[in-house]
RNA sequence: UGCCGGGUCGUCUAAUGGUAGGACUACGCCCUUUGGAGGCGUCUGCAGAGGUUCGAAUCCUCUCCCGGCAGCCA
């Protein structure tokens, strides 16, 4: 066996069932040694973190088998599609790392294909045209639990039936005024075989045919064909189409052509979140959000962003799996990932979200101190910070009563300012509303940092800027979507009642380093002691940066006193 | 109510007739010039009842629970 059909290039990859059945596939050489996967998008909105977990599979095992991957847009209802969302997934996908190479498809451009084996269909009396009205043809389709009837046009003559498909590709009836529909049982106790309509009459604009249209495929009938046209191997798609999958057979079979294997999976759900494209599509609409691309919505463009990496969201596609059960995939393992990765790779810099002045009385020089890039890679370097005698420290690193076990700053206390000194509070300067508007404190020239010079211990180490150098910055936190676990799933109230009222806090007075200066959009930090920032790519000027909070740091002592 | 699919730690996921394991979370300890990172540890699970078997999460039967399906959406 040629090195390309070595399924061992996959095992070291950990395993779910999909990947097993393409072992087995090797081992009886089902497909010849081929592996071709895709992805099939409809054009009708943005790709969110779902669509990127089924990417990550398809693409996934295409590169590990060494097969193929392609992406291909599903756009077969021109009155939901668009241009735009065929951009932004294609950016998108790029972006995960999926490479489709040249193969981009659009099953539009199958339509005469389609058409001509629809025809194929009807000359053997296996597809009819059908007069009856929706209405009418959902009555005949029967409920749960009694079988449907039959269309009294169901036994058409072949030459009408014909006649009436040319017809209606020709623009002679009006919407909903006639459908194609295959023969194939109404007594089945599966509702998609009772019949299900192939063609139906739209007179609307598509995005790449234009008008040359008025007639369109439905899923069922399109999707088998768009696969087998595409030679596609292994067809993966969430749990809600295995009950279709009897009709994709029964297409490919009546056909006698390329038959690909259907293959369904558990769709990702996350909490505090909603993942359906029309609830994303309600939130954008209704203004909740700032388009599609807002860093709170669960899209791969606002992971984007938001500051996400492509490797942090494969990790994570990784380490939730795929299985067939429905789950529900805590927010938490994709905080994890970025966290994970973050850690690793973003430089270190301080920033000061909510200034609070202080002053070391007993210094008045200028010093330039080494502070590390990255404690997790030497490799990073290290830099150089201005020291002064006016800085700025966060707000919430001073409390005058400090609760028991808080380590920074408090009347007549002692803490390190990070890469510095340690200096002492001697004094609490307040305004006439009793607020903290100033400190003043002396230092301890024998403990700069890395001089070792004194044995002096603090508990506690804070970050800082310097007053005269730091760079004024806006920054954004963002919280979850929702306050509820699952918003969706109260059957009373609508989910847009669930919207967390502060899930973006606006800091417009931030602080940053001066060596942040030359930061471009899309740069990732950690703010240290904070949490992992990017520079927005929407908002910022050069005078002014936006910083996103992509993920906070993990906070034990903050959790602890909650 | 008919059909299809599915139930394993709080969450996600392995174990494919042979010791129920990993990750996340939580909690504790150690370490720490980020209350970060790292290290160590703890807690917690086979939906239920029968059966087959030397042996069952795994095979069989029944029960319970959950999801999907009655668009000319995908």
């Amino acid at each position: 066996m040629e090195d390309k059909n070595n399924p061992e290039e996959s095992a070291n990859k950990p395993k779910n069932f999909i990947r097993e059945i393409i072992d087995e596939d090797f081992k009886t050489n089902k497909w010849g040694g081929n592996v071709h996967t895709r992805f099939p998008p409809e054009p009708n909105g943005y790709l969110h973190i779902g669509h990127a977990k089924s990417i990550c599979l398809n693409y996934g095992i295409a590169k590990d088998y060494k097969g193929k991957f392609n992406l291909r847009f599903d756009d077969t209802n021109p009155s939901k599609e668009e241009q735009e969302y065929v951009d932004s997934i294609i950016e998108d996908i790029k972006w995960l790392g999926a490479d489709f190479e040249d193969r981009i498809f659009y099953a539009s451009d199958y339509f005469e294909q389609m058409y001509n084996w629809a025809v194929e269909l009807i000359k053997k009396g296996k597809a009819y045209v059908d007069d009856l009205s929706a209405e009418e043809i959902r009555e005949h389709r029967g409920t749960l639990t009694e079988t449907g009837k039959e269309s009294p046009n169901r036994n058409r003559a072949i030459e009408e039936n014909l006649d009436l498909f040319e017809r209606m590709r020709k623009g002679e009836f009006k919407n909903g005024e006639k459908v194609l529909r295959a023969k194939i049982d109404m007594m089945s106790p599966n509702f998609n075989m009772r019949d299900p309509i192939m063609y139906r009459i739209v007179h609307a604009e598509h995005h790449r045919q234009g008008n040359k249209w008025c007639i369109y495929p439905t899923y069922d009938w399109a999707h088998g064909l768009e696969d087998s046209i595409e030679k596609i191997t292994h067809s993966i798609c969430t749990l809600e189409f295995e009950n279709h999958r009897p009709l994709y057979d029964w297409f490919l079979n009546e056909l006698g052509t390329y038959h690909p294997q259907q293959i369904e999976f558990a769709r990702l759900n996350l909490n505090y979140t909603v993942m359906s494209k029309r609830k994303l599509l309600q939130l954008v609409q209704g203004k909740y959000v700032d388009g599609w691309d807002d860093p709170r919505m669960p899209t791969v463009s606002a992971f984007r962003r938001r500051g996400y990496t492509p490797d942090a969201i494969r990790n994570f596609a990784e380490i939730i799996g795929v299985a067939k059960r429905d789950a529900t995939t805590d927010i938490a393992l994709l905080e994890y990932a970025i966290r994970e990765d973050l850690n690793k790779h973003a430089p270190r810099a301080m920033a000061v979200l909510r200034p609070l002045k202080v002053i070391i009385t007993n210094y008045n020089i200028t010093e330039e101190l080494d502070a590390v890039n990255n404690p997790e890679d030497i490799s990073m370097g290290v830099r150089k910070i201005p020291f002064t005698r006016e800085l700025f420290i966060e707000q919430t690193d001073f409390m005058e009563i400090p609760p028991k076990g808080y380590h920074r700053l408090t009347p007549g206390g002692e803490v390190r300012l990070r890469y510095a000194y340690i200096i002492k509070c001697e004094e609490v300067i307040k305004n006439d509303k009793e607020e903290v508007v100033e400190l003043h404190c002396t230092y301890d020239p024998e403990t700069r940092s890395g001089t070792g010079t004194s044995n002096k211990k603090v508990k506690g180490t804070i970050h800082w800027v310097s007053a005269d150098n730091a760079i004024e910055a806006e920054v954004r936190l963002y919280d979850r979507l929702f306050t509820v676990e699952a918003p969706d799933a109260d059957k009373e109230k609508d989910f847009v009642e669930f919207l967390n009222p502060n899930s973006l806090e606006i800091l417009p007075g931030a602080l940053i380093e001066p060596s942040l200066k030359n930061s471009k959009p899309g740069d990732r930090f950690q703010f240290e002691r904070h949490g992992y920032f990017c520079v927005d790519t929407k908002f910022s000027i050069d005078e002014k940066p936006v910083f996103n909070r992509t993920v906070t740091l993990k906070d034990s002592w903050g959790k602890k006193n909650n």
